[in-house]
RNA sequence: GGCCCCGUCGUCUAGCGGUCAGGAUCCAUGGUUUUCAUCCAUGUUACAGGAGUUCAAUUCUCCUCGGGGUCACCA
């Protein structure tokens, strides 16, 4: 059985490069029905690991994904690591090292200053003596001195790495007992049962290191992946400085789950030309084996056309529940078909569609001056009187048709065209130049509505 | 600086020795629309450079250049 895993650090919320290994790592979990598990890195105390966990879960909940079983915290884990410590002490495959801070600097500033490689020199490697008084040890593995490792890599093929040119006795275990990032890594990967990593590739350069503990432990070492970086415009690292890297950011921004995840699934990976992809289709289709090789920029012009096909493709039902997140409520509105019909097809996101529906059902807040003197020229005034005095002597009305036909009865009783009506009604309406179809509009406020919104019009206009 | 990764339209990408180098987005133009948007059509734009290998290189090899990542008692 696969079994991913997402391990984030807790840095207070999920950013969109940590969901997109996440999500990478969830849809192939499910696309061969394995697990998908969730780690919390919470070994720096400093931070609130509950929190960062429950906002992750969060952004989690919202997607649609979810992972199984229980979350696994690190700082929980304290006494399995040192299990495993004193197994490699035990076994001479790790050593106490009693060199102080101030040493380890002295001796990397010879030799930056030799131009050589910064690293442990391996002092208290064999030692045997008596250890120096009033320093803390801390652990060291014993790295091999030479020879490759190498990284079996699902894409970037196999990565070979010289022992000479990147290890040394790195530390596992810190002066106060705790352990390092490194180590815990892949005693948890190993208890958890992981056995295909997918994660950034700003951890391939770890990885050698993780490989020498799996091996130290006995430990099977799983299948990596490696993940292109995403950059932001200036070709770097996506960092929180960038702006828009939080996820739950493009809830509030109105995107939808369906699009953000569709958008991410393709920035990196692909499958043939497809541009959309349902959740299912995903999960079917994933395959690591198509991640690309190279860094992709981070750019949301694509996210916007997603989110707005998804906006079009989306029933009614759904929208309106979606919308109740940005305060609008039509669920019991009895004219909602017509009104999220009208709106759908102009939104990009869910905000703007809220705006637009907003707009709709209440009363212009005020008018735009430039759209009034441009609309209210000529027999503009007249025509709106005209238009007022059919509608209110006409029967009930329902229907987009039905209004859109009082209209061109009164144009064509005037001899004019039907710009002349249009405009002057549609600032009268809406308070601008610009919006959804003054039909549907009217069919969604009614008629009295639109009396009384046209009269207090023209009540300006004198 | 050492080590490692990467390099196809502005952006996301397809390509896996022979293609008019394809799709999407963006942008522009035209059409539809009472407006805006949608929608439809058309168009501009790319193999970083140089050597090889080969009948033939975007594709394979090497070099150069460029970009990125990483080098902790952080994760």
């Amino acid at each position: 059985m696969i079994v991913t895993r997402f391990a984030p650090s807790p840095t207070g919320y999920l950013h969109i490069g940590g969901l997109r290994t996440a999500l990478f790592s969830y849809l192939w979990a499910r696309k061969n029905g394995g697990k998908f598990l969730l780690r919390i890195e919470d070994t720096d105390k400093a931070r609130n690991s509950q929190e960062a966990a429950e906002a992750i879960v969060k952004a989690f909940h919202w997607l649609g994904l979810e992972h199984d079983g229980e979350i696994t915290y690190q700082s929980q884990r304290d006494d399995i690591y040192a299990v495993y410590v004193k197994q490699l002490l035990d076994e001479g495959k790790a050593y106490r090292c009693y060199m102080s801070r101030e040493e380890l600097d002295a001796l990397r500033e010879t030799q930056m200053a030799n131009k050589e490689r910064t690293k442990y020199d391996g002092k208290y490697r064999d030692f045997e003596g008596t250890p120096p008084e009033g320093v803390e040890s801390v652990i060291r593995i014993k790295a091999p001195l030479s020879g490759e490792i190498i990284v079996r890599d699902g894409v970037k093929g196999d990565v070979v790495f010289r022992a000479e040119d990147i290890l040394d006795d790195f530390v596992i275990a810190r002066a106060d007992g705790s352990p390092t990032y490194n180590f815990v890594v892949a005693i948890d990967d190993h208890l958890m049962g992981v056995n295909e990593v997918i994660r950034g590739d700003d951890h391939l350069s770890n990885t050698p290191k993780q490989i020498i503990i799996y091996e130290a432990l006995g430990f099977d070492v799983p299948k990596f992946y490696h993940v292109p970086m995403i950059h932001n415009s200036e070709g770097k690292k996506l960092s929180k400085r960038d702006g828009a890297t939080d996820v739950m950011a493009y809830k509030e921004m109105g995107y939808t789950p369906a699009a953000l995840l569709n958008f991410l699934v393709r920035l990196g990976w692909s499958n043939g030309d497809q541009e959309i992809f349902s959740m299912d289709e995903m999960k079917e289709l994933f395959n690591p084996k198509n991640i690309n090789r190279s860094a992709s920029i981070y750019n949301t012009e694509k996210l916007d056309w997603l989110n707005s096909h998804y906006i079009k493709n989306t029933p009614n039902q759904e929208l309106a529940k979606m919308l109740e997140a940005y305060d609008i409520t039509i669920a019991s509105h009895d004219k909602k078909e017509i009104l999220l019909d009208a709106v759908k097809e102009r939104a990009k996101t869910l905000k703007e569609m809220a705006l637009l529906v907003s707009e709709m059902i209440n009363p212009p807040a005020s008018y735009d001056e430039k759209a009034l003197e441009k609309a209210f020229k000529g027999e503009a005034v007249e025509v709106l009187n005209n238009f007022v005095a059919k509608l209110s002597s006409s029967k009930e009305l329902h229907l987009p048709s039905e209004y859109h036909h009082v209209m061109q009865e009164v144009v064509d009783e005037m001899g004019v065209g039907f710009g002349k009506i249009g405009q002057p009604l549609r600032v009268a309406l809406l308070g601008k130049m610009s919006g959804p179809g003054l039909d549907s509009v009217m069919a969604v406020i009614g008629v009295d509505e639109t009396i009384k919104r046209v009269k207090s019009t023209l009540a300006l206009i004198k």
